[in-house]
DNA sequence: ATTGATTTTAAACACGTGTTTAATACAATT
DNA sequence: AATTGTATTAAACACGTGTTTAAAATCAAT
């Protein structure tokens, strides 16, 4: 077995263990038991734990991006169309099973807690993703609507996305079963998202558009 | 010191630091050092650890309820006006600073991990605070439309708030500071999510009211 | 075949964890 | 004042963790 071998065996093998049980509940000793490698191997090949964690959020980062690609526009491709597919490789990302599914895990927990790593994963795959959308929204919307209406309303369409990735151990457990199957599978949830939020940009590109209604705001302090 | 003020004691310190670390990274002896109690108290008083933790999930649920109640209606208040005031109340839960945001960070901790406290939360916090807003939502889109469509727009609009909540961190890194407190304090949150939502809500009303647009659904399996 | 560097191994180390224990202190009751 | 049941304490226990170590094994080059 030679050496580099070893070192692609405890990265393959780190990836699920850090994804399901997190940075400080995976173990080494379980890692290298899955990867059937000595305990003493990640500090020999890694230094120590946290470089290992490191080098497997960088590869779960291009494993993400390669296995769901934005598909290749022409010019004519309509914003909608774009913010459809934008839509469909988000949910994919988020909610895609099988082999990869551990990267998805494992970089929604950066989300969700953010060590040192997430940095990077904002400059090399949030940040690119999200200029993607803006470009979209701005073409949808143009440029009078101010730069900050358009990432509340990304934000407002990955919220979505992402709500069903992290909460759906809560999802589950408030409908049942058979409701879930029937309407929360990934297509059912692509067309309701992109239901929801095109009606939305839509009508903020009206309310532009259009005089402005004074909305009454007598919200108190949180 | 009596026996119950132990108690309370390590009740009220255990809160914050399971809120903070989560229950696997909370230690006993930390819990016990803020409480000013003796290492063995949490096993005197509570048996073990884990029902500590349960007893403390019971009380952060009390204390959001109780310090971000919704507001009592009158007959002839709007469904906007009321689904505007369960926004407020979801986002005030959610986003809420000061002394009790430590029970709403341990709620969402269940949300994001569930133990057997869930099933809990769900019975007594959860299904009910949905159960007001699809209330609402049944008073602005009639029962022609189905009720899982309700639920998906119930789930459309937490996952906005919530997004919030659990993507904190990352928002943070993404946006700059001034970005952020320019727009992305809670009361500029509500304005945008009621402005998205009503109006992705009076879509979805008007999609039912006028002939349906077959939309071309050429989604692949993920 | 010998040598020297690299890799693998089992064992041990140092530390932190939840929990238990046995002794002590305390407070109320007889 | 003596007794009894409860509450507190420091110490120890049993276990799991990441990491280190020194010896053994492997491999490539001479």
């Amino acid at each position: 077995m030679s050496s580099v071998d070893v070192r692609n065996r405890l990265l393959e093998a780190a990836g699920p263990v850090f994804s399901e049980k997190g940075f400080e509940k995976a173990t080494v000793r379980e890692i290298c038991q899955k990867a059937d490698v000595n305990v003493a191997s990640v500090n020999y090949y890694f230094g120590d734990k946290e470089q290992l964690y490191l080098e497997v959020i960088c590869l779960a980062k291009e494993m993400g991006v390669s296995r769901a690609p934005l598909p290749e526009w022409s010019p004519e491709t309509s914003a909608e169309q774009k913010l459809r597919d934008w839509v469909i490789t988000l949910v994919r990302r988020m909610l895609g099973t099988g082999e990869l599914s551990w990267s998805n895990h494992l970089i929604m927990r950066e989300v969700l807690r953010p060590t040192k790593a997430c940095g990077h994963l904002i400059q090399e795959l949030f940040r690119p993703f999200v200029n993607i959308a803006d470009g979209i929204l701005l073409e949808m919307l143009g440029d009078e609507i101010p730069p900050y209406r358009r990432m509340q309303c990304i934000f407002s369409i990955a919220a979505q996305c992402q709500f069903y990735r992290v909460s759906g151990g809560m999802v589950s457990l408030m409908l049942g079963p058979e409701e879930q199957a029937a309407h929360y599978d990934p297509e059912h949830l692509i067309e309701h998202i992109l239901q929801f939020s095109l009606a939305a940009v839509k009508n903020l590109k009206q309310e532009f558009s259009e005089p402005v209604m004074e909305s009454s705001s007598t919200l108190h302090k949180i």
